[in-house]
DNA sequence: ATCCCAATTGGCGTAATTTTCCAATGCTTT
DNA sequence: AAAGCATTGGAAAATTACGCCAATTGGGAT
């Protein structure tokens, strides 16, 4: 889908809050609440807005404990990292899981209780998964941002 | 604030989908739409949920390239990391940036056009900071998993 | 067990918003 | 200039959010 100057507009605003209302978003892109909602569906249908979503506060929700993990996988097995990627997929301590180049084949962002909570995540799931070799926890000391709107 | 099972199990169905309506949340958890939209209330005001936005697709916004980015800070001067964080904030192309325990003083998450603009973010932006003793790039081949939804 | 109080709930009416429909406008091609 | 196509604005219809008030629930004191 070909985006124009409107629509990155529209997109922004959205990204920072999709709860405004059509016609105050109309005002802001400078068209009526009728085309500007058409061009919102067209968003959506085009998969360019994926979905709406409530960003929540994981301190508020008493998630204290967060940590980047660089994992090292073994070399060997395929069908061994299908299975690793289905289980950090239904895992619901990892928020995001990136494959990379670099030193670490996986950037996993996890997000725990406590220290004691992410103990027991290491020991009973990603250090009981084969496709596992080694893995280096870098616990978040401070969020300078996090999920910020994409621009353009 | 304290939460219960409902106040999660809203928070659970608003992360997924901030765009469903009162009656409707109302009936998955079980409740009316009037005391439903009172906790939701509630929620937002506790800072529990912190905004509601339109997650978007980056690749279909034309944006290519993403990377995990480990950055060594110079151990000097404490003002250049004030410049540095600050710098951070304004950048456009970082969409995550957390201070981590490790070798890395810094992981970002960068996303650009391309690996071009990339470059240029590198010349630009980030080697130029004083505060910025090296950089490693981890190129993301594949997303496994992005922000999924808070648990618990 | 009974009373009392506070907190939370459900139902309903009103105001606001979303969504659809239709005619009008502007841009391209012939 | 006319025809075809995509996009627009406005107004009506359908849906939803929001606030009020009475009813229900649960805990603590007597």
């Amino acid at each position: 889908m070909e985006l124009d100057d409107r629509d990155r507009r529209i997109l922004t605003l959205l990204q920072q809050d999709c709860r405004i209302s059509n016609a105050e978003l109309a005002d802001a892109v400078g068209m009526s609440a009728s085309a500007l909602w058409r061009r919102v569906r067209a968003l959506e249908e085009a998969g360019v807005i994926e979905r709406y979503g409530a960003v929540v506060n994981p301190a508020e929700m008493g998630l204290g404990f967060e940590a980047i993990v660089h994992v090292h996988l073994t070399r060997h097995d395929p069908d061994r990292i299908v299975e690793f990627i289905r289980a950090i997929d239904g895992c619901v301590e990892v928020q995001d899981c990136y494959a990379t180049t670099g030193q670490a084949d996986y950037h996993l962002r996890v997000l725990c209780k406590d220290l004691a909570a992410y103990n027991t995540f290491l020991e009973r799931f990603l250090f009981r998964m084969p496709a596992v070799a080694s893995a280096q926890t870098n616990v978040v000391l401070r969020t300078i941002k996090r999920n910020r709107p994409v621009s353009l």
